[in-house]
DNA sequence: ACGGATGGCACT
DNA sequence: TAGTGCCAT
């Protein structure tokens, strides 16, 4: 398998740099980044290495670091809508993307100041060029090492050190991290939020609805930018709340569909989504209980074809393009029913058609109702269904509430291909006759009207939907065709489906009382939207309303606030996990994609290619195109690792698998337990290369290399005793996961060369790391003159691994179990004492 | 009340 | 899945 060359890089003191360009005076003096500097100096969250030498430390308040450091720049955070707004940031980080970008086109975005660069065929090229030769350190003058000052003078110094450090890094990380980079330098999701605290928590219906709309206001600027930027659309919307009580605490997220980017819908759906945590009455204009974060997110993103640049021709070719490719997935379970705004209506992948086989009839006709009548139902009902089939479609089309359904609803047999796309025409054009004078007048007399601010957004909105009528009838007819072609069954949502869970006691009594507060003043709004909104509440509140109401009732005073937690959300639904299709995407290039698409779309992938990576022919991957060969082997490594993962997990021993930075985490318990037998200096920390490679400390040992072999990968368990103590450890485990032993327990110990000391064969490897990585960092702090410290590399190596342990927060889950007080055991009493 | 804003992911 | 929780920068 090919040795890849896979980099992390990571901006220094970032948002200080980014900063430092708008105030060239705090270069080269100490300085930080706070945001909101009204309490205590604000908080400081990027500290540049002048301040560093002050002891200034992100986390710290502003006031804390002038008192370490007078001298220091502060510099603030802007601000925006009244919450800090990290643009600037953002863009910047995209800005070191694009300069990477022109060196590989492997690159994976891991945070707004780092990227995991995949450099395997640039580094092959480049070592072609050598043809074989022998890289002397005068061919590497420009390459720098962390730590070391680029003086003319140590230049000759540095690149020896260069290459021995190559060689410490190499073994260091060596099995630690055989993470692919994964092609991606877009962020999944994109999101803002703001905390409320203390007396700044939200109390009021109008407070809550002036943040919501700041914070709707907020990404829909950022999602339009986004949507021009990187040809996409978000397709979900997701809010998130802290609820807070004196004594308790809760927070929840809900989610619907993202039919629009208009901060005005934002901000209904955001409102909807939320309004039933509101326990107030009716006529109150408080909110309680208080509201103390607020998050809106949108993802699921999605290629989006701009109007100018797509035409209804290429719309046709990726139709059928893709009615192809969906022959094959017969589980795709994302949907898109949703009456987006006319602006994306090129934006309908046909792709998702194929909805229209998991979707009913009704369930087609009633999301269309909902979003037929967008500007008033969703000022209520964030209609999940425009991008999940689970919606409860009878609830809306229910007997008692078809009176309520406009009329074009009734012509619903007109519309009831089996198609979706086809139905979503035929509906919109059905919608754009009916609405043809007085759409916008509709909502006037909306009592919300006074929550939600008009701007003309709609008579634009409508304008444009009438200009592309013609097209409708077209592609009409191009649906027919497909539809006769293509025969899928059309099932409706079972029953159970619709039912499970909704109808008890909870929810009803959850709906009689959201019903009493259908907007956020607790006016009744139009009948029809209110129906929604009992649906929606069912469901919802057969889990909130417990926690909300708990938020009230916290039954030790003298507690601190505790979290309120319920059960599992609902049986999850049966999870087909090898018909998921591949999300990544782990070779070609984000940016490449969008400069050529074409090519890119008609790649085979490596999925493809070798669906099945238990049992596929070798021989073939040498005859593979590089680019297409390295997707392979990384899917490959993949594969294995998730085997070896579940392996691990069979065995009851690999609790946490350590890797690389930010690609998956280890619980502190483990990281920072000192307890953890220091076997393996390095086992607990994150390794800066990636990649399998030899172990070229074999040499030193008198054990032979097939012996002592391993996979090099780190595992820890974290156990209790008797008294609540944690029990950490780490090791090793091999390739025969049968032979995972520990130290102590002696089975085919050797002696190391280096020290003498009697250790097992499995653990010998990284033993010896360890020597290396004692004798490198001697001799680079000797190099460096530095008077080494008192203690030993051991020390430094384990003094850094403190030093990176991370604040928490909060208490973990694990430490609140240890302590006996976590949230599976209050929960009982905490829901079902009132 | 005081670590805020943001993003990804594992788990269920 | 959607929702929760945690962890990361
Ligand atoms: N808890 C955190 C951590 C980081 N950041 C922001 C500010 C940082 O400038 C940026 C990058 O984070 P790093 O951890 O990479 O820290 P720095 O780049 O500031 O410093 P370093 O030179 O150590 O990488 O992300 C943040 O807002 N909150
Ligand atoms: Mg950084
Ligand atoms: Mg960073």
């Amino acid at each position: 398998m090919t040795e890849r060359v896979v980099v992390l890089l990571d901006m220094d003191c970032f948002y200080v740099q980014v900063e430092e360009r708008d105030h060239p005076h705090i270069k080269g003096v100490p300085a930080a980044v706070v945001q909101y500097n009204t309490w205590k100096g604000g908080g400081i969250i990027a500290v540049n290495y002048e301040a560093r030498g002050f002891g200034v430390k992100r986390g710290m308040r502003g006031d804390e670091a002038r008192a370490k450091c007078p001298n220091i720049q502060l510099v603030q955070v802007p601000v925006s809508r009244g919450k800090a707004d990290l643009t600037k940031y953002r863009n910047a980080g995209k800005e070191v993307i694009n300069v990477l970008c022109d060196f590989s086109d492997c690159i994976e975005r891991a945070s707004i100041d780092e990227a995991y660069i995949d450099f395997t065929n640039v580094i092959e090229q480049k070592l072609k060029e050598f043809d074989g030769n022998k890289i002397s350190p005068e061919n590497l003058m420009s390459t720098w090492v962390v730590g070391y000052d680029k003086t003319e003078e140590e230049d000759k110094q540095m690149n020896k050190d260069l290459l021995s450090c190559r060689f410490w890094l190499h073994n260091l990380g060596k099995g630690s991290d055989s993470e692919p980079v994964t092609s991606r330098q877009l962020p999944k999701s994109i999101g803002c939020g703001k905390n409320f605290q203390g007396k700044e928590a939200l109390n009021t219906r109008e407070k809550v609805q002036k943040w919501m709309r700041s914070l709707a206001d907020e990404l829909s600027e950022r999602l339009d930018i986004d949507q021009s930027a990187n040809k996409r659309r978000a397709k979900t919307l997701t809010v998130s709340v802290r609820l807070d009580s004196d004594e308790r605490w809760c927070s929840l997220s809900r989610s619907c569909g993202l039919p629009s980017y208009s901060a005005e819908r934002i901000t209904r759906l955001g409102i909807s989504l939320i309004q039933h945590t509101n326990q107030a009455s009716p006529r109150d204009p408080g909110w309680t209980p208080v509201i103390k974060h607020i998050g809106l997110s949108a993802g699921k993103f999605e290629d989006w074809e701009g109007a100018s640049s797509g035409n209804i021709q290429d719309m046709f070719k990726k139709a059928a393009m893709n009615k192809s490719l969906r022959d094959e997935k017969l589980n795709s379970s994302t949907c898109n029913d949703g009456m987006p705004e006319h602006s994306d209506s090129g934006s309908f992948k046909p792709v998702t058609v194929e909805c229209s086989s998991k979707i009913s009839e009704t369930s087609v006709c009633t999301s269309y109702k909902s979003c037929e009548n967008t500007d008033k139902m969703e000022n209520d009902v964030p209609s999940r269904s425009s991008w999940n089939n689970k919606i409860n479609e009878q609830s809306v089309l229910s007997p008692d509430s078809t009176e309520h359904i406009p009329e074009v609803t009734k012509d619903s047999h007109e519309i009831s291909s089996k198609s979706f796309f086809k139905n979503f025409l035929l509906r919109k054009k059905k919608y754009i006759e009916i609405n043809s004078t007085d759409f916008t007048r509709e909502r006037d007399g909306d009592e919300s009207e006074i929550l939600y601010n008009d701007d003309n957004s709609e008579k634009t909105q409508k304008e444009a939907e009438n200009s592309d009528e013609n097209d409708l009838d077209l592609l009409v007819s191009f649906i027919d065709e497909e539809e006769s072609e293509c025969s899928r069954s059309s099932e409706s949502v079972t029953a159970s489906d619709k039912k499970s869970g909704v109808k008890d006691s909870t929810a009803t009594q959850d709906k009689s009382v959201v019903c009493e507060s259908p907007d956020l003043f607790g006016s009744q709004d139009s009948e029809g939207s209110g129906k929604m909104i009992l649906e929606d509440k069912d469901r919802i509140n057969k889990n909130d309303s417990e926690k909300i109401r708990s938020t009230h009732k916290g039954e030790n005073q003298n507690e601190k606030p505790k979290p309120i937690s319920d059960g599992p959300t609902g049986s999850p639904l049966e999870n087909n996990l090898l018909e998921k299709p591949v999300e990544n995407n782990t070779t070609s290039c984000g940016q490449e994609l969008h400069k050529d698409k074409n090519v890119q779309n008609s790649k085979i992938s490596a999925k493809e290619l070798f669906p099945n990576l238990d049992n596929y022919d070798e021989s073939l991957l040498p005859l593979l195109p590089q680019d297409l060969r390295l997707e392979v082997e990384r899917e490959l490594i993949k594969h294995k690792n998730k085997q070896e993962k579940q392996f691990a997990k069979k065995l009851e021993i690999l609790k946490y698998v350590n890797g690389s930075p930010s690609k998956r985490h280890i619980p502190t318990e483990v990281k920072n337990d000192s307890n953890c037998k220091p076997i393996n200096p390095q086992c607990s920390e994150a390794h800066a290369v990636a990649g399998p490679s030899n172990n070229a400390l074999l040499n030193h040992s008198n054990i032979s290399s097939k012996k002592i072999e391993s996979k090099q990968m780190c595992y820890s368990t974290l156990d209790e005793d008797t008294t609540g103590n944690k029990i950490a450890e780490c090791g090793n485990f091999g390739e025969n996961k049968s032979n995972i032993t520990d130290s102590s327990d002696n089975i085919d110990t050797v002696e190391c060369d280096e020290c003498g000391c009697q250790i097992s064969a499995f653990e010998l490897p990284e033993h010896l790391d360890y020597h290396v990585a004692l004798k490198l960092q001697t001799d680079i702090q000797r190099d460096m003159n530095i008077v080494p410290k008192q203690g030993t590399a051991k020390a430094i190596v384990m003094e850094n691994k403190k030093s990176k342990g991370k604040k928490r927060g909060r208490t973990s889950k694990a430490e609140k179990y240890l302590e006996g007080k976590g949230k599976k055991n209050q929960k009982l009493d905490v829901f079902f004492k009132r």
